[in-house]
RNA sequence: GCGGAAGUAGCUCAUUUGGUAGAGCGAUAGCCUUCCAAGCUAUAGGUGGCCAGUUCGAGCCUGGUCUUCCGCUCCA
């Protein structure tokens, strides 16, 4: 793991220099852990979605696409538990400035008490606490840990701030009338998955889905993070694509292997070395999973995860079920060969694939960014290119007329009229064309056509290649097709 | 949220004990017509992150605040 602090540093000055990323809200001083994306990021960022759904739908006949909306019933987060885990009542010592979740530190200190032999008083303190936090006595659980004599173990003192709560779900009023009453209290999703699961049932009979079949969603979803840094890597609002795919109870480790292998497949195909990826295991499951793994990449600030598997069981589908009493069930009318009869009815178990598009932003653009020394003898020279893959590229073809005069801009237009309907396009006619081209790197062109004063006699462009920086005639007629088969 | 560092033009930086800001690159317009950045001319762009305080006077000293980076912490 190669950290490059530097080169990290100049991506993101890259991306804000030639409008990928700004921070959002700049005039103002930005706003913590929030980007927009400019010209180029948000067509790059489009090429990714677009790969993406094209893989994982377009390509596959059991995977249709949804669209649901950000705000979900209240009830959606308790059945999904994010209620209940995903606020967690903090403590910071005031000596180490060190700080703990409430309920590490108190089954730290019980665990401590049951190796000591004090069955009885680990199991009171274990109940007490439980009760406080179901509760949320926050005051109640600031003096069990003092009642308790716990401390810090790297100051070893009990000199604590009070218990906050960090709630990491946003939530603002829902409807026009904000009373301030829990009633009204709405939740921006933490996540984009519980959107297919309500959906289970209603696009499962809507589209005739047999299993095993697949939902996929991009979407956005927000996390108030405690702490939200590194570029577009952890941000408050981010976007994911998710698949969460429904299969047989049972079937879960083949299906498990199934997209783990599929999902790796996508990433290699985006031209990035196999050694760039890994598989990270999770030891510690979440509350839903039976089995989860991530694809880390390695970006230059280390090994970090871009996408997760995860083998949900019927979790989900099981809570809703309960919470909303509705049947979320499917009958399976396919024959089990051991017994001759019907699957019949169940509850499905999900495996779930969910990356992060502003992540894989990051790493598309780490991969492309590279600083190239030119230098000859005679002289100095490098450039940063930005070698996207071509389906990816913000732009796929530049039109440059080598002068603005004597017609070469009349004949570039002609082009760019004939290729835009189709990619994206680029026209330019300022400055050296040496200069031009330049700017096309650092915005990751893979393609310009230069236009001269030969162009009029014979129909011919020259196309400048990105990456090898060569140049060939071609006939003008052929420039479209050369991009759209390139892409 | 805690600790450390930083913040001057779009970018990289200068302004030697406090005397109300400059350069290069870039941008824009024009000239030149040139197949791999740095030819010529002109123009625009800064309430020195923001707010206070000390001072006759603050980019420079002090306090606060915001943002970013690094380390903790957290991470479905």
């Amino acid at each position: 793991m190669a950290i490059d602090s530097k080169k990290f540093a100049a991506i993101i000055s890259h991306c804000k220099e030639y409008g990928f990323i700004f921070p959002s809200s700049e005039i103002y001083d930005g706003l913590g852990a929030v980007y927009d994306y400019g010209q180029w990021g948000s067509e790059l960022k489009k090429n990714i979605k677009d790969y993406w759904w094209k893989s994982m739908v377009q390509m596959h006949e059991n995977i249709v696409g949804i669209d649901a909306a950000i705000f979900m019933h209240p009830t959606t987060w308790k059945a999904s538990g994010h209620v209940d885990n995903f606020s967690d009542p903090m403590i910071d010592n005031k000596d180490s400035k060190k700080r703990y979740r409430v309920d590490h530190l108190i089954e730290a200190k019980a665990e401590e008490q049951l190796a000591a032999g004090n069955e009885q008083q680990a199991k009171q303190l274990i109940d007490e606490m439980e009760e406080l936090l179901r509760t949320d006595d926050f005051n109640g659980l600031k003096k069990l840990i003092e009642k308790n004599n716990i401390v810090c173990t790297v100051s070893k003192t009990g000199n604590w701030t009070d218990v906050r709560q960090f709630n990491l779900m946003f939530s603002t009023e829902f409807g026009a009338v904000a009373s301030g009453e829990e009633d009204n209290k709405i939740y921006l999703r933490p996540e984009t998955a519980q959107g297919i699961f309500v959906n289970f049932l209603n696009v499962q009979k809507s589209g005739r889905m047999k299993i095993p079949f697949g939902i996929a969603q991009i979407g956005k979803a927000f996390r108030n993070e405690i702490v939200a840094r590194q570029f577009i890597f952890r941000m408050r609002e981010f976007e994911q694509m998710e698949m969460q795919f429904f299969i047989r109870p049972g079937t879960q480790k083949h299906w498990y292997e199934h997209w783990k292998t599929e999902r790796m497949e996508w990433h290699l195909s985006l031209g990035i070395a196999a050694d760039k990826y890994r598989f990270h295991d999770h030891v510690k499951l979440a509350h839903y999973a039976d089995a989860a793994c991530d694809i880390e990449y390695d970006f230059p600030i280390g090994f970090k995860e871009v996408e997760g598997i995860h083998s949900r069981t019927d979790f989900d589908l099981k809570n809703h079920q309960e919470y909303s009493k509705k049947k979320l069930q499917y009958f399976d009318n396919d024959i089990d060969e051991t017994t001759g009869k019907p699957f019949g009815n169940y509850i499905p178990y999900v495996v779930e694939t969910s990356i992060g598009v502003d992540r894989t932003v990051m790493m598309v653009l780490s991969e492309a960014y590279v600083e190239e020394d030119l230098s000859t003898n005679d002289k100095q020279d490098s450039r940063v290119v930005l070698k996207f893959p071509n389906k990816l590229a913000p732009i796929k073809l530049a039109i440059l007329p080598l002068v603005k005069k004597d017609g070469l801009p009349e004949l570039a237009r002609k082009i760019m009229d004939d290729c835009k309907p189709h990619f994206r396009c680029f026209y330019e006619e300022k400055d050296t064309i040496g200069k031009r081209y330049r700017r096309m790197d650092a915005l990751g062109t893979p393609f310009c056509v230069t236009i001269d004063h030969q162009t009029k006699e014979d129909n011919m462009v020259t196309v400048r290649f990105r990456d090898s920086m060569q140049q060939e005639r071609i006939a003008i007629d052929a420039v479209k097709d050369l991009v759209v088969k390139s892409l």
